[in-house]
DNA sequence: TCAAAACCTACACTTGACGTGAGGTTTTAT
DNA sequence: ATAAAACCTCACGTCAAGTGTAGGTTTTGA
């Protein structure tokens, strides 16, 4: 039988580092950054987390991914995760994602550049490699 | 009168580093990496920079911007600047941009992906304030 | 001509993003 | 009931990418 409403699937932080392929040491210090906001236990002082700290987690690796520092992606990573009604301070919120939006176009850009180059030069290489052969 | 086939427009660190907008420490330190190669002078060795030079700081933060390090920004600076006849281990180089072009096209998904989640987040909190404002 | 500005080397410090290890408590499996 | 496994905090270590500082030489411009 499974409850519908909250699952509520908690987990000790072994498991969610496990299960998402981030080290407990990394989980700890996301912690101390904000990114992640475990439920603490009263008894032993054992982290508890949910679904969504994996989840966060992997949002948290995709932003990483595309050149986001830690300090970015803990002013945006609630707007995934908490209802945006409850956002304060949402005109600050709107500048940042504006400012983002704009870099995200530049590298969006710079990006398409190199790939075009390494395609480029991808091409002059095989080509070379080519000739040498004959 | 130009020289028109070879400019040499030979400058002092300091110069480059004006022009780039890049600290003297950092070129100093990229030429450690072996990023930047300057032409010594023998008298009282001091660097000297041509516009090459100013070429490479900009690639190099180009490709800063979309997320290579220094180290891989080594390996495919010199495709930008040297001849690629000249190149050594021609294969090796080609197997390294191969891997690259499909990191970066994992990284252009994964940018579009989050340029679309900032435009959704834009237009959520834009309505919240319009609502609010009524 | 001589002081300030620009350059040199070399080493130490900083920051971000983790990792390691000690020393101790709590769970869990036998 | 007890040892191993998992957890805790705290403090130091590491690597990348720089920045700062010291102590000395060379250029340059008033």
């Amino acid at each position: 039988m499974k409850r519908v409403t909250k699952p509520q699937n908690l987990m000790k932080i072994g498991e969610l580092a496990e299960r998402t392929g981030v080290s407990h040491r990394t989980i700890h210090y996301y912690e101390r950054l904000g990114l992640l906001k475990p439920h603490e236990r009263e008894g032993a002082g054992y982290r508890y987390f949910d679904d969504e700290a994996a989840q966060r987690l992997e949002k948290i690796g995709a932003l990483k991914k595309i050149g986001l520092s830690l300090d970015e992606i803990a002013t945006v990573i609630d707007l995934y995760f908490e209802d945006p009604t409850g956002i304060r301070g949402k005109r600050r919120v709107l500048e940042i994602l504006k400012c983002q939006l704009d870099e995200t176009d530049n590298k969006l850009t710079e990006l398409g550049r190199f790939r075009s180059d390494i395609e480029t030069n991808i091409a002059k290489i095989e080509s070379l490699i080519q000739q040498s052969k004959r």
